[in-house]
RNA sequence: GCGGGCGUAGCUCAGUCGGUUAGAGCGCUAGAUUGUGGAUCUAGAGGUCGGGAGUUCAAUCCUCCUCGCUCGCCCCA
């Protein structure tokens, strides 16, 4: 039997888990704040969602996935990002009769990769999904959306919101034509990688990080050159969108995506703490995504975060509550400290409440769980249904009645 | 999947140019103190030197393989 965690995964622990879940439950408070309801859809689903929503091509799709054959015959996959299993549940779960749907999810995700620093083989991932409406308004809502999550971690400082539009999909197809027959002719001096990307995702070689790659890319043609009227419109009004809420971002017109289904708008926040894992927060519009798994054509917008990485971008862990410490001085104390140990934490307190040791070693323990106070339970303050109450600070003492106990303790809280 | 670096106690790390019982600090357990914390002193527990094979009289040290971590590439949150 190996006692180790399968390569890629983790134990999270204590600190950890504290910034993960500080993580989490902010992303939740903001997305409730506008109008994003929770949804938790499987982990797992049947591989086609994912294949047929990610591309044929896709290195998700090619060597990333967890694939398995069920009991039943079934082919599954544990889902590598969110959206796809999102989607599929507005089709089948008929919520494209009550658009627009605004949701967000967390929860793990699956990637089989080679991990590094950030990067995981189970990750996890907080998102947003904006389904119905196909104008600019809404990009911007779930951009502002990410940037206030950022703002209230206090990771503003520490990220760059980098945007792009890849136009409509006439545009992004007609670019895709320019582009390829640019690379094609420069295709001697493109590095092994960008050759193989030639043939499969084009797109990618922007933002190669090869050197004789960017020189190439510095003369490719450019996505507007290609736009048509429309996707001219949209990413004009996404900008002026971001404008007026005074969001700042930088156009990086090599910012591309790799998933199949994205258009228009695609943006990444990014950081330059986490070496070769930039990117925080990306996402983008996925206006034919529906319609690829069967559904009525239905635009959508929105974005996914990397609990982890966001998690090493905070600071410190939350504070811990400072417990109030309960200790019994022998033998007579046992039993009354379990009895109001459980009356204190029905009153809302943290109590701890050390197994064994003399008083010495527990208040050892106390102090090093950085409890704010002490209540001893001794032979002779229970014979008068007292408690010795210590203020771990100061370290003064006061002797307290049993039955006013909490309200006593209420400065501690 | 490709390339580089690294695996010695719970943690951070010494060390052995191949040689008997592998060390330190912190932490942990206990005592000094059977009714009072952070300090101090004392004692103790804790290691298949990541795993396997090879070379050797002898391997924690050298070689190979393997597992894990880490940095970069690919790709991505």
């Amino acid at each position: 039997m190996r006692l180790q965690p399968v390569r890629g995964t983790r134990d999270i622990l204590a600190d950890e888990a504290a910034r993960h879940r500080r993580v989490m439950e902010t992303a939740r408070g903001v997305a409730l704040r506008y109008g994003y309801a929770e949804i938790s859809t499987p982990i797992f689903e049947f591989t086609e969602v994912f294949q047929r929503t990610l591309g044929e091509t896709s290195d998700v799709v090619t060597k990333e996935m967890y694939t398995f054959v069920d009991r039943g015959g079934d082919s599954i996959t544990l889902r590598p990002e969110g959206t796809a299993g999102v989607a599929r549940a507005l089709i089948s779960g008929g919520l494209s009769q009550n658009l627009p749907l605004k949701c967000y999810y967390e929860g793990p995700m699956f990637r089989y990769e080679r991990p590094q620093k950030g990067r995981y083989r189970q990750f996890h991932q907080i998102g947003v999904e904006l389904l119905g409406p196909g104008d600019p308004h809404a990009d911007v809502e779930v951009i502002v959306l990410a940037a206030h999550i950022l703002e209230e971690l206090g990771l503003t400082g520490k990220t760059v919101l980098e945007l792009n539009s890849l136009g409509d999909s006439e545009s992004r197809s007609r670019y895709g034509d320019v582009l390829v027959s640019y690379f094609r002719d420069h295709e001697s001096a493109l590095s092994h990688d960008s050759k193989v990307r030639l043939e499969r995702n084009p797109l990618r070689i922007l933002d190669s990080k090869d050197e004789g790659d960017r020189k190439i890319v510095a003369n490719a043609p450019l996505f507007e050159e290609s736009f048509n009227q429309a996707s001219t419109d949209f990413f004009a009004g996404v900008c002026a969108g971001l404008d007026s809420l005074e969001v700042a971002y930088k156009v990086n017109r090599r910012l591309v995506r790799g998933l199949d289904y994205y258009c228009h708008t695609a943006f990444e926040f990014v950081t330059n703490e986490l070496g070769a894992q930039g990117a925080v927060i990306a996402g983008g519009r996925y206006d034919g995504l529906v319609e690829i798994m069967g559904g009525q054509p239905t635009p959508g917008t929105g974005w996914a975060g990397g609990i982890e990485r966001l998690a090493l971008l905070l600071d410190g862990a939350p504070a811990a509550r400072r417990p109030i410490a309960i200790i019994p001085v022998g033998e007579a104390g046992e039993e009354p400290a379990t009895r109001i140990a459980n009356e204190l934490r029905h009153a809302g307190y943290t109590v701890e409440l050390g197994y064994r040791g003399n008083v010495g070693r527990r208040m050892k323990r106390a102090n090093k769980l950085n409890a704010r106070a002490a209540v001893f339970l001794g032979e002779d303050e229970l014979a008068r249904g007292e408690a010795k109450v210590r203020d771990l600070d100061s370290g003064e003492e006061v002797d307290v009645s049993l039955s006013g106990l909490a309200r006593a303790l209420e400065k501690y809280r």
